[in-house]
Parts: C-alpha cells; sequence; structure tokens
RNA sequence: GGAGAUAUAGCUCAGUUGGUCAGAGCGUACGGUUCACAUCCGUAAGGUCGUGGGUUCGAGCCCCUCUAUCUCCACCA
C-alpha cells in the first residue's frame, strides 16, 4: 500500500489548491505558436456589476470544456477574458449611491462622476473574475480586458470613424425609445414588450368649419396634445372628401388637419387615425410624408411639458386620467372599449419605455446586414443548434437602423464635436482642436456615449489588438467558438457578426454553440423578484465545482432549457465520490515505485474487454465534442466509469489483485492504464478531481490538463473476448436475477452447475461465478443431472443451482414457460423480417446478418427451455 | 399577425445520418455489514415514444393534420 486517499472526495480540501497550481503553471497563458493549429474562444464578457448567476455558470463551463478539450488536443488554445462596463447598469448604481448621500451626477459633474464609476469598477468589477476562476475556468488570465480599456476604446473610435466616413455613421432626428427612468435612448433591442390591459377610448374631434365630427380611437390619450393630423386612408370613400377640412382637437383646442394616408387602414377601427409624429414610430413616418409638425409634449423623465399646456407637470398616467375625463366632460368621449396590447419596457428596468423624437446617432443597417447574411446562409458562421440561424436571418432581414448614443456618461464618449460658428460636425480619430470645416476653435464634444453594445460588438478582435495588425490577432482570429445563450443572439452575436464582416472582411467566429436557460426545478426562470435564483458559489462551496459543471453539463442538448434540482447535483456529487473511491481502491494496491501507465504485453480476456470499451468511449467522446455533443460524451463517461469499470472491471479485477505472480502487475498495469485515461477524458468535464486523481496515480508529466487526450487505437478492438465478457456476464446476471427472486441472501452461496457447448467460453469463468454470482463451486460440461435444482437458460448456456427445499417444481416450471413464451415472440419477430422479401432486398446485409444471428441465438435458446421445461415435468 | 420549440417510464430528461432504441438519473419495491465507495452493491416493476394519417422492407427518429404547453419576433390606432 503506498498513498492514502480519504474515504470521500471533499472538494474544498482540492479545488482552490489545485487552481493554484495550475496559474503557477501557467498552463492556462497562450503565446502566439505560428506552427500550431489555433483554437479560440473570446468570453462573452460578463458586466462589472454583476454576480456570478447559472447563467454565466452554464456558459463558462460549456467553453472551459471546449478549451480544456482543444488544448489536451494539442491546438494552440486561447481563451480570452474579460468583463463590460455595462454602461447603464454601473451608471445606475453610482447614481444610487450618490442617492444616498443627497447627490446628484449633475452637482458633481461629469469628470467627478467618471471618477466614481472608475472607483467603483476598480473596487468591485473584478468580482466576477474571482467567481469564474471557482468554476475552474481556464481563461488566460494575463490576457483579460475591458470593454472601455485603452486598446478597446481605440477600436472603439476607429470603427466610430470609418463608419461615418462611409456614411454609416449619421445623426439625425427619428423616434427612438426613451427610458424615462434611465433616461436615455435604448436600442430596439432593449426594448421587452408585454402585455398589458388596455382601453381603446372613442373620441369625437369636430370639423373646425362646425359641419360635424369624425370619430378615432386610442390607446394612449395622454398623447393628444402632441397631435398634429387626423390620417385617412386615401381610398377610403367614407372620409375622401374630408381629406384637406381640419378639425379641433377637443378640450386642447388646437386645429389640426385631415391628411390622406395609407398608414391608415380602413377595416381598422373607424378608418380614421389620430396623428402624433413626436410620440408614435409610424406617425412620425406619416408626418414625414405629409410634412406634419412634430410636437413633443413630453420630459426626459416621463411627465408632461409645457407644450401640454394645463396637463404640464403631470406623469404620463396623471395625464392620461385627466384627459379622459376632460374628454367625458366635454361630451367627445364615445366609449372606451378595453383591450391587451403589447406594452414596450426597458430591459434595464422594466419602466415603460416611450418613444419620443429625438436627435440621436444611428448604425445605418442595410448595408451591413447584407454580408451577415451572407456568411450565414454561406456557412462560414454556423449555429448549433441550426434552427437558431432562423431567429438571425428573421432579424437581421428585417432589422432597423441601430441607435447607438446614449445619454450617459459611463461609456465610450462619441467622438464628434460641434463647431458654435458653422454648425458642422468634425469625427475624428484624434480628439480635434478645430472645426474641420471651418477651422474655429469654438467646438464642443457631444456630450452622449455610445451604447455598451457597440463596444462589445467588436469584441472578438478589439481583445486581439486591432486595429494594430498584432500577432495575436493574425494568428487567433478569426476565433472559433462562440458560446452563448439564445437571449443574447440579437444583442451580441448578430452585432459582432456584422462588425466583423465589415471591419475584418471575415466573420468572427465559425460556430455558435447556443444554450438555453437555466431554470429552478419548477421550471421557472430564476429571477431576483421570484426569489428562486439558485448561487452557483454555494453549490460549488457544498457540493464542488466539478459536480456543478458535471450537472451543467449533463442531460441537455444544446439550445433547450434545463432545470437545476437538488436531486441532480446530488447525482454528480456522487459520481465525483464513485470516481474517488475506483480510485482509492487502485492505489491501495499499488507499490510506491509503480511504473507510469502502459499497457502490458499479455492480457488477459477480461482486460481485453475493458480496453476495448475503453477505446470506443475515446472514440465516442472525442466525436462528440467534435460535434459539440456534450451532453451525450459525459453520459457515455458516466456510464463507462460506474457501469463497466466501477461495477464490472473492478470487481473481476480483485481475483488476480490477490495473486502474488505476474497476474498481479497485469491487472494493476491495466488498472492504472485505463483509469488514467478515463480521467483525461473526463477531465473537460470535472477538471479538479481527475488532476487531483491523476496526480496521485502513476503519471508522466506535470499536470493532467497539459496531458495528450487519448487517441483511439484500431489494435484495441478484440471482438471475441468482447463477445466472450457479454456471455458471462449475461450468466452472471442471470443467476443473481434468479436468487433474487427466490429471496436467497448473497452470503448463501450454492455450487453451480454450468451445461454448455462453448466450453470456450465458460470453462475458465469459475472465478468470476465465486466471485459476482455467490458461487461456492462451477462445474462445467456438456450436460447436467441435477436433482432439486433451478435452472437458468441464456442464450449460452444452462445453468443448474440446487436449492434443495427452495425449489418449488411447479414454479420453477411456470416461469421457464413464461419466458418460452417471450422468446418464442421475439423468435417470431425476427422470424417474420427474415422471410420479409423487402428486408432481404433492401435492408443492408450488415443488419441482415445481426438478425440472422440474433435468430440463431434465439434458436439455441428455444431448445434448451424446451429441454429444461420437458425435464421438470 | 408571423416564426420557432417541446410533448418518450411516477418526476426530470437523453436518444447523432430511419435497422439491438425503447434508455439514464431520481423516485418506488425487495434483498444486502464480501477488506474502494451506504454519496454504496444486487434485483425488479413501469412507457401502444401527444393525436390521426402518409412515405418505407422497416419510423420516437422523415412528411402532413390536429391538440396541449412554452418562447421569440412584429409599428397595428
Amino acid at each position: 500500500m503506498s498513498k492514502q486517499l480519504e474515504k470521500q472526495y471533499d472538494p474544498k480540501m482540492v479545488e482552490d489548491r489545485i487552481y493554484q497550481t495550475w496559474l503557477d503553471g501557467k498552463y492556462f497563458h497562450a503565446e502566439v505558436q505560428p506552427d500550431k493549429k489555433p483554437y479560440t474562444i473570446v468570453i462573452p464578457p460578463p458586466n462589472i456589476t454583476g454576480q456570478l448567476h447559472m447563467g454565466h455558470a452554464l456558459d463558462n463551463t460549456l467553453q472551459d470544456i471546449l478549451i480544456r478539450f482543444r488544448r489536451m488536443q494539442g491546438f494552440d488554445t486561447l481563451w480570452l477574458p474579460g468583463t463590460d462596463h455595462a454602461s447603464i447598469a454601473t451608471g445606475a448604481i453610482i447614481v444610487e449611491a450618490m442617492r444616498k448621500d443627497g447627490i446628484t451626477k449633475e452637482d458633481i459633474g461629469r469628470d467627478n462622476f467618471l471618477e466614481r464609476a472608475w472607483d467603483w469598477k476598480k473596487q468591485y468589477g473584478g468580482r466576477i473574475i474571482t467567481q469564474l476562476k471557482k468554476l475552474g475556468s481556464s481563461c488566460d488570465w494575463d490576457r483579460e480586458r475591458f470593454t472601455l480599456d485603452e486598446g478597446c476604446s481605440k477600436a472603439v473610435r476607429e470603427v466610430f470613424v470609418k463608419l461615418y466616413e462611409k456614411g454609416l455613421i449619421y445623426r439625425g432626428e427619428r423616434i427612438i425609445n426613451w427610458c424615462t427612468h434611465c433616461k436615455t435612448s435604448i436600442s430596439d433591442a432593449e426594448v421587452e414588450y408585454e402585455e398589458h390591459d388596455g382601453n381603446f377610448w372613442h373620441l369625437r374631434y369636430p370639423f373646425a368649419d362646425g359641419t360635424g365630427s369624425i370619430e378615432i380611437a386610442t390607446t394612449r390619450p395622454e398623447t393628444i396634445p402632441g397631435d398634429t393630423a387626423i390620417a385617412v386612408h386615401p381610398d377610403d370613400e367614407r372620409y375622401k372628401h374630408l381629406v384637406g377640412k381640419t378639425v379641433i382637437i377637443p378640450v386642447i383646442g388646437r386645429e389640426i388637419p385631415i391628411v390622406s394616408d395609407s398608414y391608415a387602414k380602413m377595416d381598422k377601427g373607424t378608418g380614421a387615425v389620430k396623428i402624433t409624429p413626436a410620440h408614435d414610430p409610424n406617425d412620425f413616418e406619416v408626418g414625414l410624408r405629409c410634412s406634419l409638425p412634430v410636437l413633443n409634449v413630453m420630459t426626459d423623465d416621463g411627465f408632461m411639458n409645457e407644450k401640454a399646456g394645463k396637463y404640464a407637470g403631470m406623469s404620463l398616467m396623471e395625464c392620461r386620467k385627466a384627459i379622459v375625463k376632460d374628454m367625458e366632460d366635454a361630451g367627445a368621449l364615445i366609449k372606451v372599449e378595453p383591450t391587451k396590447h403589447e406594452v414596450g419596457s426597458c430591459y434595464r428596468c422594466h419602466t415603460v419605455v416611450e418613444p419620443r423624437v429625438s436627435k440621436q446617432w444611428f448604425v445605418k443597417m442595410e448595408p451591413l446586414a447584407k454580408p451577415a447574411i451572407k456568411v450565414v446562409k454561406d456557412g462560414e458562421v454556423k449555429f448549433v443548434p441550426d434552427r437558431f440561424s432562423k431567429t438571425y436571418y428573421n432579424w437581421m432581414e428585417n432589422i432597423r437602423d441601430w441607435c447607438i448614443s446614449r445619454q450617459l456618461w459611463w461609456g465610450h464618449r462619441i467622438p464628434a464635436w460641434y463647431c458654435a460658428d458653422c454648425g458642422e460636425i468634425t469625427v475624428s480619430r484624434e480628439d480635434p482642436t478645430e472645426c474641420a470645416h471651418c477651422r474655429s476653435k469654438n467646438i464642443k464634444q457631444d456630450e452622449d456615449t455610445l451604447d455598451t453594445w457597440f463596444s462589445s460588438a467588436l469584441w472578438p478582435f478589439s481583445t486581439l489588438g486591432w486595429p494594430e495588425n498584432t500577432a495575436e490577432l493574425q494568428h487567433y482570429y478569426p476565433t472559433n467558438t462562440l458560446v452563448t445563450g439564445y437571449d443574447i443572439i440579437f444583442f451580441w452575436v448578430a452585432r459582432m457578426i456584422f462588425s466583423a464582416c465589415e471591419n475584418m472582411g471575415k466573420p468572427p467566429f465559425d460556430t455558435v454553440l447556443i444554450h438555453g436557460l437555466v431554470r429552478d426545478a419548477q421550471g421557472r426562470k430564476m429571477s431576483k423578484s421570484l426569489g428562486n435564483g439558485i448561487d452557483p458559489l454555494e453549490i460549488i462551496d457544498k457540493y464542488g465545482a466539478d459536480a456543478l459543471r458535471f450537472t451543467l453539463a449533463t442531460g441537455n442538448s444544446p439550445g433547450n432549457d434545463m432545470r437545476f434540482s437538488d436531486e441532480k447535483i446530488e447525482s454528480s456529487r456522487n459520481f465525483a465520490n464513485k470516481l474517488w473511491n475506483a480510485a482509492r481502491f487502485i492505489l491501495m494496491n499499488l507499490d510506491d515505485d509503480e511504473p507510469a501507465p502502459a499497457l502490458p504485453e499479455a492480457l488477459a480476456d477480461e482486460d481485453k474487454w475493458i480496453v476495448t470499451l475503453y477505446n470506443d468511449v475515446v472514440k465516442g467522446v472525442t466525436e462528440n465534442l467534435e460535434k459539440f455533443e456534450l451532453g451525450m460524451a459525459v453520459q457515455k463517461l458516466y456510464d463507462f466509469i460506474w457501469d463497466i469499470f466501477c461495477d464490472w472491471y473492478i470487481e473481476i479485477a480483485k481475483i488476480r489483485l490477490q495473486n502474488d505472480d505476474e497476474s498481479k502487475n497485469q491487472v494493476k498495469a491495466v488498472l492504472v492504464y485505463v483509469m488514467s485515461n478515463t480521467l483525461k477524458l473526463l477531465h473537460p468535464f470535472m477538471p479538479f478531481i481527475t488532476e487531483e486523481i491523476w496526480q496521485t496515480l502513476p503519471h508522466n508529466g506535470d499536470s493532467i490538463m497539459i496531458s495528450d487526450w487519448p487517441v483511439y487505437d484500431e489494435k484495441l478492438n478484440f471482438t471475441a473476448e468482447v463477445e466472450k465478457m457479454n456471455s458471462i456476464m449475461d450468466a452472471i446476471r442471470a443467476v443473481r436475477n434468479r436468487r433474487a427472486e427466490m429471496n436467497v441472501v448473497p452470503s448463501k452461496k450454492a455450487h453451480v452447475y454450468i451445461a454448455t457447448a462453448k466450453p470456450e467460453i465458460f470453462g475458465e469463468s469459475g472465478v468470476f461465478f465465486k466471485r459476482l454470482a455467490s458461487a461456492s463451486d462451477v462445474s462445467v460440461a456438456d450436460s447436467f443431472e441435477i436433482e432439486n435444482s433451478v435452472s437458468i437458460v441464456t442464450a449460452d448456456a444452462r445453468i443448474y443451482i440446487p436449492m434443495g427445499d427452495l425449489v418449488d417444481f411447479a414454479a420453477e416450471c411456470k416461469r421457464l414457460e413464461k419466458e418460452l413464451e417471450a422468446t418464442l415472440k421475439k423468435l417470431a419477430q425476427i422470424n417474420g423480417k427474415l422471410s420479409n422479401e423487402g428486408f432481404l432486398a433492401k435492408a443492408p446485409a450488415q443488419v441482415i446478418e445481426g438478425q440472422k444471428l440474433e435468430k440463431e441465438k434465439l434458436d439455441e435458446k428455444v431448445k434448451m427451455l424446451e429441454e429444461s421445461i420437458a425435464k421438470l415435468k
């Protein structure tokens, strides 16, 4: 006995220590190796405001699995980590902290505010990085980046200027989504729609000339003060003659025209619709076509402004109520019709979003979307699973211009200067000192910053040094796999793709691996408001990072949501413990000077069997990982380790371990070989425990994480021995089954008589039956005549166990007849197939052969069953 | 209004190009102090793979219908 392990695996004693050795060994660090094939992943940068949640845990587990796999396979791997400055979220935290001190951001000004934000970043921004390390993430921390660091900022500036110069970025007055809480514009993607109860208020607007009135309906009466027209469809016979007339807005008293525009649908409502160009995207378009004035009646923070007359100062909701009441009092309200409609809200703070006209910066999307669609259509970028490419097309093909300016301070300030003298805009890579148009020194920089996603869109190349043509950029770009949830395809994935196509001329990655959401045990989304979130750090603390990773990697397929439950994490923890104990057993039987893992020249049948199955696992797991079928890979490992290696091979190995000859060394070598290589296959999934065990076993090299990935070996394919072991195992299972049915305790041993026509299978199998089937002794022959015995029939043998009084002949007979019936049924099915001409003509030869073999076995079994029954009678 | 997903054992879910595919974990029942592990071992019970059709020699797997649940997208007064 050389080394000892604790009886139970304790992750706490292992994980931090192991992680430190990896850091010390610089195993995560990548240096450009031009002769090696690169494999690169850039991390989806978590917000600096973030705390590790299950979504991060899943996302990063998957990335770490892929990176560790490729690293072991010999790729020059780079997993590039970093964080996102999260303009809105971080800004909100700073504002909130100041509010507690009674200060507003306006009080302290831009520079002081930014100083606070950087301080906050310095103090808390690395929190999530520490948490990612607890998970085992093998990121190259030497290359950690931040979307607001110097290099990323330079890339942002370069892209902005380039796109501006190409006319793909412009400034304009458009309808944008305005969050009255964050007090900033947000992009279309940042608006979430929720169904709300609402009303249609039907209103009567009288003609200015007093000849009557026209009826309209609205869901947002508070926008009435901003109405500048009524629109009707050009072909609408009901209203044709009214176009050009004017109406008086009730209560407000302002006179507005009736215009003709095909936006008004004849079959919708009354066919006449009020037009509020400042507060509705469609109305804005109508306004442009009909040259209508734009009347903005709201303030930045969700109140009515002075243009709303008597309603000025009211919140939007107060105004809505007041107007409805005033309309009713004025007799203008015809009816109120309850309805449900989709209301947009801010994805950050869930405040209702107000569409409003505002001067903002936009990215012209159509020219950028085209190549971005093409690279996916052409297969240069693949979504896994493929169905998400449809989601992508759908969005890209209907995309509108991207509003990128934000009325926030924390972020990349827009590099545009306005000239007070000539009114022109100067956009440049270096901060200008004068107007590029009139050379006036009287210029001022735009106060706004860019959408956070503008900088994350450049992440795959800005982090590699672009716009400089660095060695890293040349070697590691394009990256390989992007791993992310389906919920940020629009925010991020799509924008990275078009940004890369535009700026790099190449897509940013070849594969997008999409995963689903981690839900709670009841299938609910984990959320702060529900309080049902499960903290990954608590799970790691209680069960270990390996168990968490295993749980997240197993039992689900790409793109689908999964549930997280105590049962699953416990099952993973148990698996880790099982592995630990298998190692513990092997170690107990090793000597101090045990040689490094290698297969011995001479192998017993059972060694050939386990080695063949192990070899199959190498092949399967490697293929699965290459195809991103992580769940299947991990399932194969679980089954092999627990059901095959532990439950059968180790038990069988115990036989020879008790010997004191060469066969003992043989089995020890096989145990070490299969164990340590299987650990390698499992390492990407459970990095800590596999490292700990691997280090304890005889090994070559400094760490399992930089060891060579096992390769399928065609020589290790011992089909005959596998067949033989399968027959023996079938027989052992059958004996156990019979004993259990008869309630015979394992301690009660019995002589097992094996009658078989295949002594080459069972001749030497006695030791197995003694060890695994409670046999006191085993006899093998052509046939036996045993009194008072139970009979067991397998495909290759008829087994008798004398059980004396326990044997109930009537029951025995019944049981055998039942089995005969089942076997005959199976046989009939196969005979049906084999007599089907279509099957014989069209099925592949391999399938037909398989069926014929099966038929032979069943024929044999039927014969033996019939004989056994006859004897009993 | 479009688009997509899911429906397989009591529960949670796997099932790769149609041919050992009817599976796993948990749960349940029965039995177990064999010197790795009770976070364990052995054995068992259970599902006409949502419905109805079709293609095929052969269909959880491919095609169509329907039903149920979920999700995303969309400017509908």
